[in-house]
DNA sequence: AAAGACACCTGGGAGC
DNA sequence: TGCTCCCAGGTGTCTT
C-alpha cells in the first residue's frame, strides 16, 4: 500500500477534482472490504463534498451530513475517472459526481469505506498518535515514548500510538538515515540518535511526498502517474546489494514478520 | 499492560 | 506447463 506519502499524494491528486462536486450516486460492487462498506454512506447522495482531509493513512471526504472515511489498506488506490468507464474486476466502489467519479480499486480488500457522523470523529481515529509532519509531533514526547519501550526501534516507530504514518518502507529508510540499527531496543538508543531519527522521519516522508510517493507493484497516483520516490530508496528492497554510503552488503532480516533491510556497518 | 501472533484477501514470483 | 509455497504497502483483535 500506500504509506503516508502515497495517501497524501492521492489526496492532493483527487481533491481539486472532487471538492465542491455533488454526490450523485454511490455504487458498491463489492461491500466486503476489511469491514463492510457502511450502508449509511448512501445517505450522503445529494450532498456536496466540502473538504478532503487526511488523518494518518485515512482519507476523510466531508459533507454537511457526514464524512466518508477511506483507507487504502495494502493494495488500494483511488482515481478520478470519466463517468461510464467500465469497471475492472477489483473496482469495488465508485463515488459518482455527475460527469466524473472517484473510483476505488483494491485487489486485496484490506481497505475500508466507513461513515462518520457530522461533527463527530471515528473510534478508529481516537487512538492515533501525532502526525509526523504537523506541529503536534514534538521531539521530547517522541524520544520519551521510545525510551520507555524495549521493543526493537523499528517496531516502535511503526506503532501508531507513538507516531502515525510510518510504514515498513519509510521505517527502513528513516533508520538508515539516522544510522540506527532496526533491531536495537528503543530504550537503548541515545537521545542524540533519537533526535536524528525524529528529523529523519520528517525528511524521508516529506521528500517522498514531494516526489509523488513510491511506485510499488500496484500503486499509481490518482492521475495514473507513478511516484518517483523509489529511485531514492537506500535500503528498502535492496537486501544483499551495496550500501549507498559504505558499499558493504545490506542485510535483510525479518522483524515482526516484516521485511527489514539495513546496513550493519552504518547502522548501530 | 505490553508485546507477539493471527487474521483479513488476492496476485505474482520462485522453485520444483 | 502447472502446482505449491511464500511474500507484499496495514492494522485491529485476540492471546500470552
Amino acid at each position: 500500500m500506500p504509506e503516508l506519502p502515497e495517501v497524501e499524494t492521492t489526496k492532493r491528486g483527487v481533491q481539486p477534482h472532487i471538492q465542491q462536486q455533488r454526490i450523485t450516486a454511490l455504487v458498491v460492487r463489492q461491500a466486503k472490504l476489511r469491514w463492510p462498506v457502511s450502508p449509511e454512506l448512501q445517505s450522503l447522495v445529494g450532498e456536496t463534498i466540502l473538504t478532503v482531509r487526511r488523518r494518518a493513512k485515512y482519507l476523510l471526504i466531508d459533507t454537511a451530513k457526514g464524512s466518508i472515511m477511506v483507507h487504502l489498506g495494502m493494495s488500494g488506490s483511488l482515481r478520478v475517472i470519466e463517468q461510464g468507464e467500465p469497471p475492472g474486476f477489483h473496482d469495488h466502489v465508485d463515488l459518482e459526481l455527475g460527469k466524473i467519479a472517484l473510483r476505488y480499486t483494491d485487489p486485496r480488500r484490506f481497505g475500508c469505506w466507513l461513515f462518520v457522523a457530522p461533527n463527530a470523529s471515528h473510534e478508529l481515529l481516537s487512538k492515533l498518535g501525532p502526525e509526523p509532519l504537523e506541529e503536534d509531533f514534538q521531539r521530547e514526547p517522541f524520544a520519551a515514548a521510545l525510551r520507555a519501550t524495549k521493543r526493537p526501534i523499528k517496531q516502535a516507530i511503526m506503532d501508531n500510538k507513538i507516531v502515525v504514518g510510518v510504514g515498513n518502507i519509510y521505517a527502513n529508510e528513516a533508520l538508515f538515515m539516522a544510522k540506527i540499527s532496526p533491531v536495537r531496543a528503543a530504550s537503548r538508543v541515545s537521545v542524540k540518535r533519537l533526535n536524528a531519527l525524529y528529523d529523519a522521519i520528517r525528511i524521508v516522508l516529506a521528500e517522498a511526498i514531494e516526489q509523488g510517493g513510491t511506485t510499488l507493484k500496484d500503486f499509481v497516483g490518482s492521475d495514473g502517474q507513478p511516484g518517483y520516490f523509489k529511485q531514492s530508496l537506500h535500503v528498502y528492497g535492496r537486501g544483499g546489494l551495496d550500501c549507498t554510503v559504505c558499499k558493504q552488503a545490506l542485510k535483510e532480516i525479518r522483524l515482526g514478520g516484516r521485511s527489514t533491510v539495513y546496513c550493519p556497518n552504518c547502522q548501530r
